[in-house]
DNA sequence: ACAGGAGTTGTTATCGATAACATAAACAGA
DNA sequence: TCTGTTTATGTTATCGATAACAACTCCTGT
């Protein structure tokens, strides 16, 4: 039981066990060559001191932090944990520690914060999304460290990509509706520019209906991304009373989707008799909601795995170009369509 | 646009600038005292040498990190997400960053956490909840960093506390139910002693119904924490067999009320009319679920906000001793109840 | 008996920013 | 005019672990 005093370094353990400072180094490391016997003296004294690993120091003079930054828009949504955890459990095998940021769905909130990432000299960052402002490029293409785009596919990658087109996801939804016969489909997203993959689902969306020569213009817009479960009623509300022959729609995530059908049962509006329902993501409501909700699975915890072998196959030397790895995501059919 | 080089410094800026590197040093701070002429022409230089401030080397050398050390048990849960959320726009005008890391919900996962997090050398950490391995507390003791225990009220705090008590909490719940005439009520939680609030929760219903003399049997555990929302469906689906007389349930969480509910809804069973469900912690879903589920908001984001004003507290030295914040759960009654 | 290698420990210099101290220039007040 | 103070910049030493190099002790094989 020690007190709290300062500044104990590996000098005053080194002092203890009766080594010098650098075979103490030597103790803390996993292989390196310290006689079993000296390494326990070594760890029992820093036990008895009450000695921490001091990792700036460590890191200054090694050069390297066991940082990997990671980039979400925001931290309370279940894809995006799902991505991490990937991410997280996938990493720390190695001994890599997550540096997280989010940046609100806003790409210069995103700049910011890569700027304050990299001062921290991570191994490797993993950001969301395939679109940046002009000076995040930059530094990420001059930060030197394996960088890896998730959640998209960009036309010009900055380095390596794990990820799937948004778009055409969606696209998939709108062509298995049509073919099922219906034509009148609307959807619910945020408003544009800012969650861009949002944007890239409903953009997927009016290309899908104009390629199938539907009317592309039932369109909600329900505020400024992210949309939540009461944005969606909200919205489904409004498509009610301006659009009430709408046959199916599609939102721009399983949690606006659920609330569009909580506003149905609300109404008293049958789903699916009298009008159909899916989201996007895959999350757990999705799944158990009654009906359960038709969705797309973009299969965000394997994004977040896939991710960090990249980046410990990239550390080991064994990748050293560019990788695209695409996604397949799933389209499930539920009861909320039939 | 630079090409990826090695090792630019600040005295590569200074070079350029025409300056020495304590001006460049100084020019990169807020506050020091540079002409805005000579910073302005170091910051050019530094950008167009796409120089990037090394963090590490700072960090050693002021013996400040900028970070906040956060364990939280899960990454994937609202509630916690909100908490890091109020702790993060708290603490990022300081320009201090959050060094996150997840328990799964298990104490010696947290000590191995807390060991590794400690080693960088934080400015403050914050753990949720109360209860720790012996040697967790003991590095927390001697860590001379404000230390926050949260979502708790532990009977001997090692530093700062903000939270509340989940068994009191529950407890309120109990009282309303018995008060509206109900004396059959069941809980569903996790498995026991790991999830400690959810364990603290579970006992506060016990104890209770104990002392309103009435039967505290009815106890369904739904496995491991966290309890998800299918979990929660399997647990209520086990309660309708085998204790079909069930009057009330409470869940642990409302993600698991909320698994009880499609449950009832999936056979045809009516909420309220035959069988009432409340959760715990105010989720969106709480809000929205028809019937909207009664549930008891923890002030999941006002404990984070909360959190972050004590750390800038502490490190500005306006606040000296160990201080305890209870935070006041809110009962809140919705239609699940009547 | 001795060269050569493996295993273990020590010595010295260094990673890059900055605290602490020193100094030059500008300016105010008497 | 001269001293005292403020503002702007430079110089030197340092934070604590460790890379790079050196050296020393045991072994083994011949």
């Amino acid at each position: 039981m020690t007190l709290p005093r300062k500044a104990l370094t590996m000098a005053d353990v080194a002092r203890l066990a009766g080594v010098s400072p650098m075979t103490v180094s030597r103790a803390f490391k996993r292989d390196s060559s310290v006689s079993e016997a000296t390494r326990q003296a070594i760890l029992k004294a820093a036990d008895d001191l009450g000695y921490v690993f001091d990792a700036t120091a460590s890191n200054l003079r090694s050069q390297k932090t066991d940082f990997v930054a990671v980039t979400i828009p925001s931290i309370n949504n279940a894809n995006f944990a799902e991505t991490l955890r990937g991410l997280s459990d996938g990493l720390k095998a190695r001994g890599l520690q997550i540096l997280l940021g989010y940046t609100d769905y806003d790409i210069h909130e995103e700049e910011r914060l890569i700027e304050q990432l990299l001062r921290r000299r991570p191994e490797a960052i993993v950001v969301t999304g395939g679109r940046h402002t002009p000076r995040a490029r930059r530094m990420l293409e001059n930060a030197s460290i394996p960088v890896i785009e998730t959640w998209d596919l960009p036309a010009s990658p900055i380095g390596h990509v794990v990820g799937f087109s948004n778009a055409a996801a969606v696209r998939g939804m709108v062509d298995h509706f049509v073919a099922e016969g219906l034509t009148r489909i609307a959807f619910i997203g945020g408003d544009a520019d800012r969650d861009t993959r949002g944007t890239d689902r409903r953009e997927g969306f009016v290309l899908a209906m104009r390629a199938q020569g539907l009317d592309a213009t039932r369109l909600i817009a329900a505020g400024p991304p992210p949309i939540s479960m009461r944005e969606g009623a909200t919205a489904m509300s409004r498509l009610l009373d301006r659009l009430p022959d709408t046959q199916a729609v599609i939102a721009v995530s399983d949690l606006s989707a659920f609330g569009a059908l909580t506003e149905c049962q609300r109404r008293g509006i049958a789903v699916p008799d009298q009008v159909w329902i899916a989201g996007f993501g895959d999350y757990e409501i999705a799944g158990i909601a009654v009906p359960a909700l038709t969705t797309i699975n973009p299969f965000s915890r394997e994004i977040g795995t896939r991710a960090a072998q990249l980046i410990l196959d990239v550390l080991d030397g064994q990748l050293t170009t560019h990788t695209t790895i695409a996604i397949n995501p799933e389209l499930l059919i539920r009861h909320s369509t039939r």
